[in-house]
RNA sequence: GGUGGAGUGGCCGAGAGGCGAGGCAACGGACUGCAAAUCCGUCUACACGGGUUCAAAUCCCGUCUCCACCUCCA
């Protein structure tokens, strides 16, 4: 069995054969970091990180590239709105965004490039585009250069569209389309506006100073760290026409290959809307991790495939947080049991098994579980897969059979590491507990082990209302007891 | 107008011709002093109307509703 993806550009479900046996290239488009991200960035963040661990684990090397979009339009429009440089609001928010993936335990790429500091490149292939006649600069002394649409018969191969039937989009400035030869013609380099666009945000080049425009910006970034030609390239839904679509017809105008296959993952809605800073707030990475473990946030994005749509909402992503709460219950009983300290989690890079030509698995992963991930990342059955071995596990707990029970305990946490998800990998743990919650834990920990004390000793001499007046009063605080052959247990869910 | 996607049980969410994914919730049973946790079981669904087939949630035709992209967008 082969890895097989879901390919945009062919619509169908293929086996994945990288360029060369045993790597694989991907180029995730990242953000423009012209706001804070909300869940539906990260969750771009979070499924292209679940392939990249997927290929791994399955023996790739892998190279990530996930680019930054750190000079735009809309950059500059808010940073001037805002009375501020814009190179200060793009890094600040590149700074949130970071802040969101290390949250979410989203791997850093390989390299994360940002286009400011890949001028040059996009200058070079912009120059290669107009020698070989698929750009050319506009008239009137603007300084923008386009690329030539007409010029390029295979344009609208990826996204399946005839140039004829595309609407023809009214350009917000008509200046900019009287610049241009065909109303579709795409900007690669733009022009220096003195009047309202700072300095700092001109770059020299061969058509005067100006900025690059959005789509040659990946492209050039893809071909410097993957090469001419590469295996996957992704992004959201909304990227297919016409960033992507772009994307390609440059690259392949200039005489590169580009990616050989395409992946895009679905929205994430609320109120059936697409999500927008507009509907305020509430979606922000910060502010549901005031509500939501960022693990459980996690498992919610991936039990749903990648490219199905989700509807988000805090009730679902409380009931997925009790699913998620079932396996870890499990896990903790299972270390319990097997009175093991729990084993601290593997980087998943060392699950890799050494011969890239046929990757084997790992034993702990079981084959239903690989079988889902293979089929276009499949991890919603993935997900079903752990639950048999957690309820199997259970079984093994209540039958005290300690051998199975480590083996299970073992594959249900190899299980979870690949989908980011191990609740003992120490990226969870440590970052937001400050001083004062850990000597705050510490005297709870004392308090409520008095407490249990007292109540097994009113159990002792079947002094039941006791026992059960200090359960509840332990309830009152938020602490549930669960009497186990162990002894007590008590947690804060 | 063009290109795609979606409508599944109380809820979330898979699947894509034939043994009813999985989870959450609820209810019943086992276990427990009672609980909790766990296990077992129950609730048997695929927008609508036709059709193909021994067999359709899955294929075909038609209809309705919703969404995305074609302008910056994960």
């Amino acid at each position: 069995m082969t890895v097989r993806l879901y390919d945009t550009a062919t619509r169908a479900v293929r086996d994945f054969v990288p360029l060369e046996a045993g790597k694989a290239g991907i180029y995730l488009c990242g953000l423009t970091v012209q706001s804070e991200p909300h869940v539906g960035h990260v969750r771009s963040g979070v499924n292209f990180d679940v392939l990249r661990r997927w290929l791994t684990v399955r023996g790739y090397d892998v190279t990530f590239i996930r680019n930054i979009t750190d000079i735009d339009d809309k950059i500059l429009l808010k940073s001037a709105e805002q009375g501020r440089a814009w190179y200060n609001l793009a890094y600040t928010m590149r700074r949130h965004l970071d802040a969101a993936y290390d949250a979410l335990n989203v791997a850093p790429p390989t390299y994360e490039p940002a286009a400011t500091g890949h001028i040059p490149e996009m200058i070079e292939l912009i120059s290669r585009l107009v020698s070989k006649g698929h750009a050319y600069a506009a008239e009137g002394g603007s300084g923008d250069v386009y690329f030539d649409v007409g010029s390029w018969p295979a344009y609208g191969e990826l996204t399946h569209q005839r140039v004829e039937d595309m609407s023809p989009a009214e350009d917000a400035d008509p200046r900019m389309s009287a610049r241009k030869r065909d109303p579709r013609d795409f900007a690669l380099w733009k022009g220096w506006k003195k009047e309202s666009e700072p300095e700092t945000a001109a770059w020299p080049s061969p058509w005067g100073p100006g900025r690059p425009g959005w789509h040659i910006e990946c492209s050039a970034m893809a071909l410097k760290y993957l090469g001419g030609s590469f295996d996957i390239h992704g992004g959201g839904v909304d990227l297919r026409f016409p960033h992507h679509e772009n994307e390609q017809a440059q690259s392949r105008a200039a005489g590169f290959g580009f990616a050989s296959y395409w992946m895009h993952n679905a929205w994430i809605t609320t109120a059936g809307e697409k999500m927008s800073k507009s509907l305020g707030n509430s979606l922000l990475i910060p502010t549901i991790l005031e509500h939501t473990r960022a693990i459980d946030l996690r498992f919610y994005l991936v039990a749903a495939h990648y490219r199905s749509h989700v509807e988000f909402s805090l009730d679902a992503l409380d009931e997925a947080a009790a699913g998620f709460a079932r396996i870890e219950h499990f896990l903790d009983r299972a270390y319990g049991v097997l009175g093991e300290t729990r084993p601290s989690a593997e980087p998943f890079e060392t699950a890799r098994p050494s011969p890239p030509q046929e990757p084997p698995v790992e034993p702990p992963l079981c084959a239903d579980f690989v079988a889902a991930m293979d089929d276009d990342l499949g991890t919603p059955a993935a997900v079903a897969a752990i639950y048999d071995v957690v309820r199997d596990g259970n079984k093994l707990l209540d039958a005290g059979s300690s051998v199975a029970l480590r083996g299970a305990a073992r594959s249900v946490r190899a299980m979870l590491g690949v989908l980011g998800l191990d609740p003992y990998d120490p990226h969870w743990a440590g970052a937001d507990v400050s001083g004062a919650q850990t000597k705050l834990s510490t005297a709870v920990d004392v308090l409520v082990a008095g407490l249990l004390e007292q109540r097994a000793e009113a159990r002792a001499a079947k002094d039941f209302a006791t026992a059960d007046a200090i359960r509840d009063r332990l309830k009152l605080a938020g602490i549930e007891l669960e009497d186990t052959p162990q002894g007590p247990k008590w947690s804060l869910p």
